[in-house]
DNA sequence: ACTGAGTCATAAGCCCAGTTTATGTCGCCA
DNA sequence: TGGCGACATAAACTGGGCTTATGACTCAGT
């Protein structure tokens, strides 16, 4: 009521704009089968529910989505558009779905994974998804923690496979190199660094005060090895997230995983800054028991993570 | 009843195993603040909606995802990394909304955006929330169409600000680049192509039989140029989706850009397969109407897609 | 100790979005 | 012209999520 301007931001938050994960699906389904009652059947419900879903989805966004006919329900133009982008709303979705089946501690799982924090926030769900398409009655459970906690699991056999980022592997255990992640210079696009066209060099790096995470983390040890002593930090953050939250509030230059911002530089959230001769790479390891070669699920996960 | 098994997958499809948007939302909010009622207040909602919310997300993944305290509430180990494959489904659901709203054909709007469907389907909602962020104000509405109908709406003084691929332009506009794409070769991860070490030649692709768009879509016309005659295509189809579903479902190998498969591959739905001697470069480009370069709003968003 | 301010939990009642069942309308095809 | 399929409409039911009101607990300051 005593509202300003045009109310399309303060009326209520996300979910009351964006469409449930519900309608989003059986819109999917309506643009795979080209039929409302066909989707309403797919996804167990009845026609008129769908009909009434479709419609008020439409009122919602204030756009016609499908082509009503007789023969059946085509999508428009912008229902098209719209489609795609709700495709990777319930991707995402599922990505989370399938980590959370994962993380609930299931004494049947048929697969247990212990993996480092990276690898399972960015990575995981991905395999976990490609695995269930090909094998969908593995029950995996997963444990995420750092480098050591997925030794000590791995040794203790309450892990069946583990993934871990860093350059060095506990002994008694076995790995394999299954991919390469960069450590990355990000700044936020208004950021002097962020019109660079010179790469950093690392001497210039070692200098400059970073948005880092704390040290003793993985990233953290890559980048003094790199620099060849310590970097400044401006603020030291114990999560990837808070990082990247930090970096994008415009707070300073920060260094981060390729793998955690890729999502923020497509969207130009964040920049990247060009690095000229440091190099901050690290592998990320696929590890298990000496001698325990993986076999069954475990080799079936494995295979898929290897490029 | 009658149903198999662990029933983990037939109960109920997504929407009933994922947390709503707002839940997700809350659950960011509560990360963010350390507080249930923190979050509570921020999401405009009370303290026990707040807390029974997250209590039955709790009850729902089978997951405790946040330590009370007298003191307030902090994630639990799993919680942190549920929040964080919650964080990018809110983030694809916010680019969903902000894509949505410029879809709506809003008479006020400041900004008027015309796009190839590429563009509008991967890069714009990334840049629409980028601009959002810094003009919080600009109402952008968003036409998607191909090169031509781009054209006609900039000359016909129906956008301000058009964004095409491909090579050539229009007459009567001027254009500049910002970015670039590339058409690469993919497979799904079971396919011969997929284990491939050696690049493959223009030759070899010439003769293979190709998962492609229909003739005269842009990344077809591409495509013919560069193998220097016509490609042969096991199936045509008429959208970006319906080529990477086939692709996904292991129908033969596609060609696709860069940007509609970056999702794909870091799942390995989809394995990119080495290219030798092929450039499938193309030119992302932005164009508006001779003589009228982009001020105000226009001008705010192209400064934001220049890398 | 006591009080006050912060936290979260519990209980009871309300409300509306989404559902089902039952029916109506329209177009196509044999 | 009947019959089938697809969508729309109407009315009644249900339940999840909300609010208000209250209670229990911890900590800090007096």
């Amino acid at each position: 009521m005593t509202q300003s301007a045009e109310g399309q931001f303060r009326a209520g938050s996300l979910a009351h704009r964006v469409p449930d994960l519900g309608a989003l699906e059986l819109l999917l389904a309506v643009a795979r089968l080209g039929s409302l009652g066909g989707a309403a059947r797919e996804l167990g419900i009845t026609q008129p529910a769908a009909s009434s879903r479709i419609r008020s989805m439409e009122r919602q966004l204030g756009v016609a989505l499908v082509d009503r006919s007789p023969r059946g329900s085509r999508l428009t133009d912008a229902g098209a558009l719209v489609t795609d982008w709700a495709r990777r709303v319930v991707e995402a979705a599922e990505a989370f779905d399938v980590g959370a089946q994962a993380l609930r501690d299931r004494r049947d799982s048929r697969l247990r994974v212990a993996a480092s924090m990276t690898i399972a926030e960015y990575l995981l769900p991905g395999w976990l998804l490609a695995l269930r398409a090909q094998r969908p009655d593995t029950a995996v459970s997963l444990l995420a923690g750092n480098s050591a906690a997925v030794a000590e699991r791995l040794l203790a056999d309450e892990a069946d496979l583990g993934f871990v980022e860093g350059v060095s592997v506990a002994s008694g255990l076995d790995s394999v190199v299954i991919a390469h992640d960069n450590l990355i210079v990000v700044t936020a696009p208004g950021h002097v660094w962020a019109r660079r066209r010179r790469p950093l060099e690392a001497s210039e790096l070692a200098v400059t005060p970073l948005i880092l995470r704390e040290k003793g983390s993985g990233t953290r040890q890559v980048l003094d090895a790199a620099l060849g002593g310590l970097a400044r930090p401006l603020i030291e953050l114990s999560s990837t997230t808070a990082v990247k939250a930090a970096a994008v509030g415009g707070a300073g230059p920060a260094v981060l995983s390729e793998l955690a911002v890729g999502e923020e530089l497509s969207m130009r959230r964040l920049v990247r800054v060009p690095l000229a001769d440091v190099s901050l790479a690290r592998d990320l390891r696929a590890v298990w028991p000496t001698g325990h070669r993986p076999v069954g699920p475990a080799r079936d996960l494995l295979s898929l993570t290897r490029g």
